[in-house]
RNA sequence: GGAGGAGUGGCCGAGCGGUCUAAGGCAGCGGACUUGAAAUCCGUCGUGGGGGUGACUCCACCGAGGGUUCGAAUCCCUCCUCCUCCGCCA
């Protein structure tokens, strides 16, 4: 969620930045409703604002009177014997005509309040300059490209997809998983497993290495966790799966459980920047996918990541740096597998509403002749931590504490297992069907080559 | 799962219907003393929001949400979390 004060200082921004991500925050009010479509979303927003801004004024103003009366009450032993019980019947009816018409006022402004917030918090992170602006496919901005795809035809062979290579040396078994769970659902067996492993404590070990405290999340969440993070987990699209009677969900990723951790908490400076790594199971409904892309393990419902987590001072470029340290990881994690991968700055019309700026790595993948998207990080500045409550104490450069300014909170991904067996399937298949090891891995795997059985 | 107990400012902790404008301590900050530091002493010090150019002022917050009352940190109800004991269990 953005400060409010924001819309009152410069409602301006807010509409030029909901035009620039193509974002909609009412129903019947969205791109495609005319030329100022955004602006006309401000304008009702502020209108929301203002309103609950009146009541808040005047319920305010009821709970000062009837504080005033209570206060008198102390005044009424000091009267004559004879005048003290008038007086304290005419306090009792004042307070108790004041209590009445506060309880009413508290309900509105209540509401008032809520109302605002449930739009305000659609409205999505401001956007950092450099984003390409844009909605469309070739909007986003390749940054490099680093690695060179194996030439297969040099090779002579055709390259097969992951889930060919994979159901060929029985790593993997989808009739099982759709049988016991449902469509895309699936058994990673044999090899397959030990490479999962393998990836999460390599992750981990990189992680690590770079000042990262591990974790193991919890897989469920509590539902306000999620909100604060700006996942809304109720709504026919919505990508989260949620425990039936409790306010539980299943973690689409631990963003959710390493973010949530610190809620409500305020910070030393000191303590920054916090880094947190965690391994959680990961669940998606991927409502309204399917199709060639999402074939085999590339889109399912369930799989294991290791998460880069990190909080931030909010002063200066602290999180800008930051940003680049976790894209730097992630590309220090996939060319240690040495897979081929290009970073896309992605455009401002297809980031998430918490994100000021996202950087994705997309692997090469031979089987799909394409790349595909692999790891995400995301800068979401404050806006999460304004929901969270996560705030940290600056120091004054004289050395004294100044008022709690929210942390700047980033994730990205260390390695989506599921995704980096898809990468690793495709790029390391030979021609006889087996698949090599990445070097790296290959200590805890155990093997240098998987071979047909 | 059952029975008890507890949640108060950054931290610890007193308060258990109006004197709470929440004691006291720790940490922090400013100052005195000191060549410097430590120790000691003095002062200062919660969070969020509204109004005002401003000195300032008003409102809310004692785990969360309801309720009783003219008035709630304090009494009642529900929930959450933690602790102790019992049961069950990988």
């Amino acid at each position: 969620m953005l400060d409010i004060k924001l819309l009152r200082d410069d409602s301006q921004a807010i509409a030029q930045n909901l035009a620039d991500r193509h974002a909609r925050v009412y129903a019947d009010l969205g791109p495609g409703d005319g030329p100022d479509w955004a602006a006309r979303t401000v304008e009702r927003l502020v209108a929301l604002d203002r309103r609950y801004l009146d009541l808040l004024q005047r319920q305010d103003e009821c709970r000062r009177a009837a504080n005033e009366t209570s206060a008198g009450m102390k005044a009424v032993g000091k009267l004559e014997k004879a005048a003290q019980a008038a007086a304290r019947e005419l306090l009792i009816e004042e307070g108790r005509r004041l209590r009445e018409l506060e309880k009413q006022l508290a309900v509105e402004t209540e509401a008032a309040l809520q109302e605002r917030d449930e739009v305000w918090s659609r409205v999505p992170n401001l956007t950092h300059p450099d984003t390409p602006r844009g909605a469309r496919d070739e909007d986003h901005r390749e940054l490099r490209r680093v690695g060179v795809p194996r030439d297969f035809a040099a090779e002579g062979f055709v390259p097969g997809d992951h889930l060919a290579v994979a159901e060929a040396l029985d790593l993997v078994d989808f009739a099982s998983g759709a049988k016991v769970a449902g469509q895309k659902f699936y058994y990673l067996k044999n090899e397959a497993v030990l490479l999962d492993l393998a990836l999460q404590h390599y992750a981990l070990g990189v992680a690590r290495r770079h000042g990262f405290t591990l974790h193991v999340t919890p897989d469920l969440a509590r539902e306000e966790i999620l909100r604060g993070l700006g996942f809304n987990p109720r709504g026919e699209s919505t990508q989260i799966y949620s425990i039936a009677d409790s306010d539980l969900c299943l973690v689409g990723t631990a963003e959710i459980t390493l973010g949530g951790m610190l809620a409500d908490t305020i910070l030393e400076e000191d303590q920054l920047p916090l880094l947190l790594a965690g391994v959680s199971h990961c669940f998606r409904t991927e409502a309204g996918s399917a199709g060639q892309e999402s074939r085999g393990l590339y889109r399912v419902h369930q799989f294991t990541k290791v998460e880069l987590f990190a909080f931030v001072s909010a002063e200066d470029d602290a999180s800008e740096l930051m940003h680049a340290k976790l894209l730097a990881i992630e590309e220090e994690i996939f060319q240690g597998l040495g897979i081929p991968y290009r970073v896309i700055d992605i455009a401002s019309g297809d980031l998430g509403g918490p994100a000021y700026r996202k950087f994705d790595l997309e692997a090469w993948m031979p089987g799909r002749g394409a790349y595909g998207e692999i790891t995400s990080t995301s800068n979401c500045t404050d806006y999460q931590a304004r929901r969270l409550k996560i705030r940290y104490r600056p120091l004054a450069p004289d050395g004294s504490k100044q008022k709690p300014r929210h942390v700047h909170m980033l994730n990205g991904t260390a390695v989506a297992c599921s995704r980096a067996l898809v990468a690793i399937f495709e790029n390391y298949q030979q021609a006889d069907g087996s698949v090599v090891v990445p070097e790296r891995l290959q200590p805890v795997v155990g093997m240098e080559r998987i071979r047909r059985r």
